[in-house]
DNA sequence: AAATCAAAAAGTGGATACAATTATACTTAT
DNA sequence: ATAAGTATAATTGTATCCACTTTTTGATTT
């Protein structure tokens, strides 16, 4: 039951525990400012604690986790601000990606798009499996930019809301996707639009961040009224 | 002489480690290409490989080396795309830099930054002190943003890059840096004029860009000519 | 002389062992 | 009762050792 799955993984094992720590955080199985302990992690996997620990200094590099000195790691926790920070930093890099996509699209890559357009609105109601085909929509235009690093980066930054974004649409029960706004920017893609398009991009991630955004803010502000006055319940009681 | 400096460094050693490596290849004594040997490392540090390995991980998540399974690790070598590819990424990224900077800074803050220009303006005609103050300058910016991980990724990129600009700066005795371009940039800051602000510095970033980007194609097409055709000069001296 | 293969050397990855640091629990004093 | 201090446990950091992979070298064959 317990049997090591490290015998079926390819590769180092050091890959391994990095894949395996990843999918743990971007799932929300750890949750944010939780500590990580290298110790039952190597265990878990059946490995030493050294290839964990190499992972967990790569997935620091990659902000998804935070290493103190002497002090072990915790799973990084986003605020709202961070979170709007990113989304920032996605909604420019995207414009990029766009416009540089732009001239190279052919007509064939431009069907393709198109198609996954498609097959993403067809699944409108099913949040899951629509935040999956949305970003492999995006996935796909940012790869079709020729710029390796700009789509790693890119990519980089949504996983690192991942978590978050998926709270959110947890506490939102069918939210009606605005599959709309593809319209718009396939319409500048075939009239090959670049500023337009880029703008358009930058806009789209934005309106989509906003919601995630106002709802982190919501709980921060439940969380912190509830910790600024812990006392004045049983204040009460006492009195 | 080769007294172990890890005794007055403070921290850990992986941290005394990825210094170390990182200032190597910053500085171009490692250049790219060249494999490194993480038992060398080690012996010149005074510490066991371990520490080095761990240095080179983050290092590889950083972009800086390039690590291979079983194969070890060798220093990044850019080609001129992925160093164009490295300045887009940055223009826009300080373009929103500055866009956030803009409502936030105070009329002290611009006092310092033009302070800053005028400081960086004075050792024109020292390339090297030139660009240290003119990083400086952008990285005050960048603080201003009130944006830690925008600007931490923009220094990440710079200083990706900077191996590559010192090269071409060598090359270029005495270039006479463009200085002007500041001086629009502050106007603009003084109107508090964010869209045009963001605009200005995505040229201002690229305009700089495109004499590295010249110089590495010029240098690419030099080696591969020579690479293409070895036997030509020989031929020709053999006929 | 060039190509192929075998064996050795070098190098990398991972595990265990040990040292140093931080966190926890317990005591003691105010 | 609370706070400070100390002892102990837990965790983190580093080194050494071993196994496995890649690279190099040299011998052999065509």
């Amino acid at each position: 039951m317990t049997m090591n799955s490290r015998q079926r993984f390819l590769g180092t094992t050091q890959q391994h525990a990095y894949v395996h720590l990843r999918e743990m955080i971007l799932s929300g199985v750890y949750t944010g400012g939780q500590k990580v302990n290298p110790a039952k992690v190597a265990e878990e996997l059946g490995v030493s604690r050294m290839p964990v620990r190499e992972a967990l200094r790569q997935l620091d590099s990659e902000g998804l986790v935070t290493i103190r000195p002497n002090r072990g790691a915790v799973v990084t926790a986003l605020t709202a601000a961070d979170v709007l920070e990113i989304f920032d930093m996605r909604a420019v890099l995207e414009g990029l990606a766009v416009r540089c996509a732009l001239p190279l699209l052919t007509g064939e890559d431009i069907e393709e798009l198109e198609d996954r357009r498609r097959r993403m609105d067809r699944v409108r109601a099913e949040s899951k499996r629509w935040i999956s085909r949305h970003d492999e929509f995006h996935d796909f235009l940012c790869v079709q930019s020729g710029r390796p690093r700009l789509t790693a980066e890119i990519a980089r930054l949504r996983a690192s809301v991942q978590p978050y974004l998926q709270m959110y649409i947890a506490s939102h029960p069918s939210p009606e996707m605005t599959g709309f706004e593809h319209d718009g920017l396939m319409e500048l893609v075939r009239e090959r639009d670049e500023a337009r398009a880029e703008e358009f991009m930058r806009e789209h991630i934005m309106s989509a961040a906003h919601g995630v955004i106002e709802y982190l803010e919501h709980l921060e502000n439940e969380r912190d009224v509830g910790a600024a006055m812990p006392a004045a319940g049983s204040t009460a009681e006492a009195a």
